[in-house]
DNA sequence: CTGAATCCTCACGGATACTG
DNA sequence: CAGTATCCGTGAGGATTCAG
């Protein structure tokens, strides 16, 4: 299968996917809104080097709250991508890990990591450009 | 240091990128939340195909309004990400089209695309029953 | 045809306080 | 420690109307 065909020729199309026979619309965007949403793919980030405690988590992810911790794991955990680990201790610990789903998601939103990394620069001084051409 | 979860090999490592000396944070999440809201991905597919106008890209997207749509080209044209010539015509004409470095995006999303189009029944199944074992 | 302007709703997400 | 409950500001984004 072609996956870099970007000479300019017979690329692949994007519709061809996202709106597939087989690929719910629906899902499929609620899917791009997850990774694009402002804490979950900072917690698989983090979560790849191993389980973690909600209290690690917490603090490894400096702005975060209680509230929209627990909720993005919840989600996270909904969708498959997280495992929850309830230890019947005292006091009470949580591990989160990610499953092989989760795990798999990780090299593709890697890839769109590097390419920000890449292009970061570029898009502020286009941003800079723009603005500055319109004041 | 604990690189030690899965695996076992070497794996690359998200805030390696996500927080690296040569990338803001603050930038690269507006990239991460570009990719992820409502039409910006839906958009540059279409133009990928080649220049389309105003009109055009308001029928073929099912339920944007004038509004997002205006809005939305805003933004990635602001980023570098789209063109938007205007022609003095009348009726008056504009079309918009992929930059090289909007283009570059696309292999990325795509590789996001295939995970969402390989997991989209996995991750519904998993919804299903995360909402089951819920009530 | 290509928007800009306006209004309005609602969900995201932060702050704070409280519980088992 | 690991959450839940509540309040609330802000902004995304839809509907509608108007303009060049």
């Amino acid at each position: 299968m072609r996956n870099d065909a970007r000479g300019g020729v017979d690329e692949p199309r994007m519709e061809a996917i996202c709106e597939g026979p087989n690929v719910d619309p629906e899902v499929f965007r609620s899917i791009l809104a997850r990774v694009g949403d402002k804490w979950s793919m900072m917690l698989i980030g983090m979560l790849q080097e191993g389980p973690r405690r909600f209290s690690e988590l917490k603090s490894m992810t400096p702005g975060i709250s209680s509230r929209m911790l627990t909720q993005t794991l919840r989600q996270l955990e909904r969708d498959g991508l997280v495992e929850r680990e309830m230890f019947a201790e005292i006091p009470p610990r949580v591990e989160y890990q990610v499953t092989p789903l989760g795990l798999s998601l990780v090299p593709a939103v890697l890839a769109l990591a590097e390419w920000a990394a890449t292009h970061t620069a570029e898009i502020a001084a286009n941003r800079d450009a723009y603005d500055a051409a319109a004041e």
